[in-house]
DNA sequence: GATGAATGAGTTTTCATTCAT
DNA sequence: CATGAATGAAAACTCATTCAT
């Protein structure tokens, strides 16, 4: 009786087999050769998984960032104010937790802008809208909870890709920007003025 | 005698000499051989010039971003409010006029999440610390002129980096952001929060 | 399961389908393409077993010598008198059947004279070694039988180093050295004074 | 009025100008480029007084040799007996003054076995000459003086090729031969056999 | 005579991809 | 299914040599 492998599973199997090389190393710099040894599979058969090399750095980034979405959930679950978890969301940026998946996610932005494929391109419009409404639920419930004035819904856009240009930023200059630091800074600033104030 | 080249001059007239080449192809895609016969020189005059392809990208990149302070210079000078001037800033990732720019710093950004280079970090730790400066005597002066809120000071970090977050999303995703529209939408948000208003 | 072949016997295979190209030209002018034409393989396939141009000189020097000392061995077993042990050992600078291999060898020396590595100098203290030790035994067996006198074991390491020298002088200079006719008179006059004569 | 300059001597002076550049580095390994920096001179000007970077290897050792020639006739006057004086004759071998001179034969050696042109030939067949000739008149002169026999003359040739070969097996070896002391140990055996004793 | 900017032929080297086993 | 030996297209890069000034 032959073994019947479910090809998805042993797809995610050799990419995980992976994360250590490519996180501690660039995916040009990379050949088939190594990959294929370090997943104990041979050179053959990675072909049989995987198109190319990006399509490996797209299916890890995919598995660690939907184990990234779980945690992330189950930690704005625990935390209550509007202005915490939006942070807690930008938590991805700077925590040690995500340091990998960060290091995955930074390739995979450079071949996406080099060259960008449609399945990347989708994924990545697929992201970017799964978390727009993610934020938006949030942004809602807190309008709805009478902690936050309802313009802030019109700035979950801008809030949330200024996390993604801190982050390209912070990779691509020497020491000017502390991420975790500025972010909370400029979330706090924002909420400072987006959040209803008994006072007033 | 032989005759003495400029050096400098030369190099910027041969970057030059390949910007369409470089803003409508991918750095990657091109050969040395191609960039010199369209530079009308030699493949070895080429390394004399530049020690690989990565620094012709740098250095036209360098060349135009120049040219486009220039001319930012020009038209800030001619805006009053601070809610313009800001706005006029944020025209570098959308205006017509800067679409090779675009193209050209996009690669670049690929290639310096690739494989930074010294340079290119300095380079663009300079650049961000330009801007960053720029952008906060604007609202220095937007504060002293009683324009805005003392507090915009502290989101100018977060409101700069906002644009490049939005410039990289938009060129990896598709259709979801309308970068002229989301940002002067999230710039007119947030002067609405921070600009004085008289009927207060 | 894909075969597996025996790198080092393709490895030699190789080298051996090279030989007469070697022979015949020198190393530094011939391309590795043309090499691997001649051995039936891909360029590609070349450097799968040789890191280097060098390294295939190394390995059909290393084979060819093995080659002759076997039949040395044999030669020398059926020679009887010191001396003309002695002169089977000094063949090598001129018989007709070792004229391939010191072609090689040649451009071997040269190679270690440029640009010395380190396997290739191990070779060579090897050599050194295991050709002064079977030297040695020749004349210790001599002086046990009483054949030569004991002070020819000190003339070992200068005799055996005179037979590299005229070698490579004969390379060097046109018509100055008979290899053979000068190696065999200084053998004979130095046996003349160390062979046991009756009449004494 | 223009300046003459003496072709021979600039040839001279642009030679000694790389001494040390060549002594210290593989000629291969260095560029035109590189001499003519050295020299403090323009490429065009190299090709003027040399055809390709071995005449200036050959040059130098032309040079260089013809030095060591001068010391070594001071240093013979200066000695008695007949095998001190071929101790002197073999010193290039090992002294530490010839060390530049030797670094250079090496290359020289290494360059005209691999592609060994006319001139290069000449000079070493002339050298070869030239020194056979002074170690024989040595040997004559000791033979004359009655202080080695009349057989000695026949070991010139074999005598001068050891050291050759103990130098390039030195330069090829690693530790196994001790030039000063095995050419020495060498010369003292040889000489025992054929130094005339008094009580024989 | 001197120079050094310009050159491009020629080589090495890499590595993704194929496919026979 | 799995494999890894074989491949060769493709590119980077070097550097001796030329020659206009």
């Amino acid at each position: 009786m032959a073994i019947i492998v479910d090809k998805a599973q042993k797809k995610r199997d050799i990419a995980l087999a992976c994360k250590d090389l490519l996180v501690h190393s660039s995916i040009n710099a990379l050949t088939i050769s190594e990959i294929a040894k370090t997943a104990g599979i041979g050179k053959g058969t990675f072909y049989e998984y995987f198109k190319d090399k990006d399509e490996l750095v797209f299916e890890l980034v995919n598995l660690l960032m939907q184990e990234h979405n779980s945690k992330k959930e189950q930690k704005l679950a625990s935390v209550e104010r509007t202005r915490e978890k939006i942070k807690v969301f930008y938590e991805f940026f700077y925590s040690e937790e995500a340091a990998d998946l960060r290091a995955l996610y930074k390739e995979f932005v450079a071949i996406s802008l080099l060259a960008p494929k449609q399945e990347m391109i989708a994924f990545q419009t697929e992201c970017f809208r799964f978390y727009y409404q993610w934020v938006e639920k949030i942004i809602d419930e807190g309008i709805a909870k009478g902690e936050v004035l309802p313009v802030s819904k019109e700035l979950i856009k801008g809030m949330y890709t200024m996390g993604e240009g801190m982050f390209i930023a912070s990779l691509a200059t020497e020491g000017v920007i502390d991420l975790k630091h500025d972010i909370n800074r400029y979330v706090d600033e924002i909420f400072e003025l987006v959040e209803k104030k008994e006072s007033r």
